[in-house]
DNA sequence: GTGTTATATTCGAAGTTTCGAATATTGATC
DNA sequence: GATCAATATTCGAAACTTCGAATATAACAC
């Protein structure tokens, strides 16, 4: 029992495991949104953005509605957007680390090219 | 920017991505322990364990300390804990899909039997 | 029906994570 | 220094994740 618990958990945390993820999520904070309208604000590929929406449903962090042509997405417990509001106060405490990982990348970004 | 910081967030639930990762940080939820202590606790091989509080100290989760022969980990942020409380909080919300979950698992070992 | 738009799924290649077995390091004790 | 106990690292195989390209499905409009 304790270990399905910890699988769920486990479960949950991979589901927001990816930046393009926690972006879908923080795009839904305000309320739903068409699955067209999410691929537009974050200019991904379509069926990328699919294939994350499906990740989010399948752990049911989001919720989808179908309104003929289109799909609508929703998160569907406020705990979720509240773990995000608790987490950016942690960002905030940590920005040094955020620092370091944004100089990384930078660097990444300059060898690679 | 945003990106730096969504990969931060990111990795963040990355790390916790994991049911024994999630296990240590429960144990380390009232204070600090060995990582001998750790491994006896949760019954898991001594490298594994290792491997594990490696990933956890790489993203700031854990700090450690050592003391002559041990290392005593403990979790750096009660922030940390905060979001494991709402947490908490989601999973009794959603205690069905974690008994579904539990009978996913119960009728995998079936099967591995 | 045909065509069009919105979304989902499948496929395969590349990359990442996980495990235990083996080995290395570090500090304490004799 | 030799030995022992505690912890960390390295290795390679297996499993999982991610991506874009291609394809499928579904709903609407004509």
């Amino acid at each position: 029992m304790q270990d399905a618990l910890r699988q769920f958990k486990a479960d949950f945390f991979q589901a927001l495991a990816h930046p393009t993820r926690i972006a879908i999520v923080e795009q839904l904070r305000e309320g739903e949104l068409s699955a067209g309208a999410i691929i537009e604000r974050l200019g991904i590929e379509q069926a990328n953005a699919s294939q994350h929406l499906a990740v989010l449903r399948a752990k049911n962090i989001l919720m989808n509605r179908k309104a003929g042509n289109q799909v609508f997405y929703s998160v569907r417990d406020p705990l979720i957007i509240e773990v995000l509001d608790i987490m950016r106060r942690y960002f905030h405490a940590h920005m040094s680390e955020v620092l370091a990982t944004l100089k990384a990348i930078d660097k990444a970004d300059k060898i690679r090219r």
